[in-house]
DNA sequence: TATTGTTATACTCTATAACTATA
DNA sequence: TATAGTTATAGAGTATAACAATA
């Protein structure tokens, strides 16, 4: 609480403690929202690691594996294995693409396919927003739309 | 895109449509903010669970290790480890407790108390909601509220 | 016998550094 | 020499199972 929140009824103090309220709350429900996910990539068998991977492939874009690791924003080294697991489970094969032999293109196979369409369903699940009307679910969609619009903050991190 | 939002302004489809690209959002917009708190727990010294676990410990309110995990939603294992992180850092005292000397209770120390002023401070951080205005963060903590309101959908894992 | 904290252990996730095969 | 993928390795995080002390 500070002195100008005390006095006044929409200071500047008001706005920090609001959203911060609002961050620490957006925080806390993606964790509940993410850990419902992490068990249904389990009744898939997929680990979350892993489930995320496939669902950044695209499987009408082959994509490089060096690629792969930028959009998950991790470690060229991480994505050996995730694609190990991948490839196992018949969701993903490798290629090596002839025009850079040094290059291993990922493709999608018809069953990750359609795991892939099962992992979006799951990512998708709003069972969690079942007390909103749809006209606040719209407006929640905007305000979170706009937050991370013109740039996608995720990716903020230029070090 | 199913039949009927095609058709339709407003039918089921659409409210379901929205409401995933609203989860799929929230759990972008959190990783993101997560990362940043993690990047600032670091600054402190301490590792994003060991962060976590002195945030949940009220200062004034001495717990034994069997509640700590039960609020961390972890298993009673993970406390030994992340305590001892705590105690060495001097955040923390482990103290037996007289009534029952099975438990012992964690109590936080001067500094560990101003260490976690630091860290609410941190969860607190809405510089990625610096793109809202102030009557749409205060939306958007409606919203999240509503949400999350009527038993904390994070502990709703009854199995 | 049941419970608290602990230990031992294992698996997942992720990072760094060194290696290989290409370019 | 630079780059793509790999391997080896290490640390954080979390879970299960077994154990000691206490109830």
């Amino acid at each position: 609480m500070t002195l100008s929140s005390a006095f006044t009824g929409s200071g500047p103090g008001d706005r920090a403690e609001l959203a911060g309220d609002a961050v620490r709350r957006i925080v806390h429900l993606a964790a509940a929202i993410r850990h419902q996910q992490d068990v249904e990539f389990a009744e898939l068998g997929l680990t979350p690691a892993v489930a995320r991977a496939l669902y950044e492939l695209d499987p009408d874009l082959p994509l490089p594996a060096r690629d792969l690791a930028e959009q998950l924003r991790c470690d060229r080294s991480n994505v050996t294995a995730l694609v190990d697991k991948l490839e196992q489970a018949g969701l993903v094969e490798r290629r090596v693409d002839p025009a850079d032999r040094r290059q291993k293109t990922l493709l999608v196979t018809g069953a990750g396919r359609r795991t892939r369409e099962r992992l979006h369903q799951v990512m998708s699940d709003s069972r969690l927003l079942a007390a909103l009307t749809t006209e606040e679910v719209a407006m929640l969609r905007e305000l979170v739309w706009k937050v991370s619009d013109g740039g996608c903050p995720a990716r903020c991190d230029p070090e």
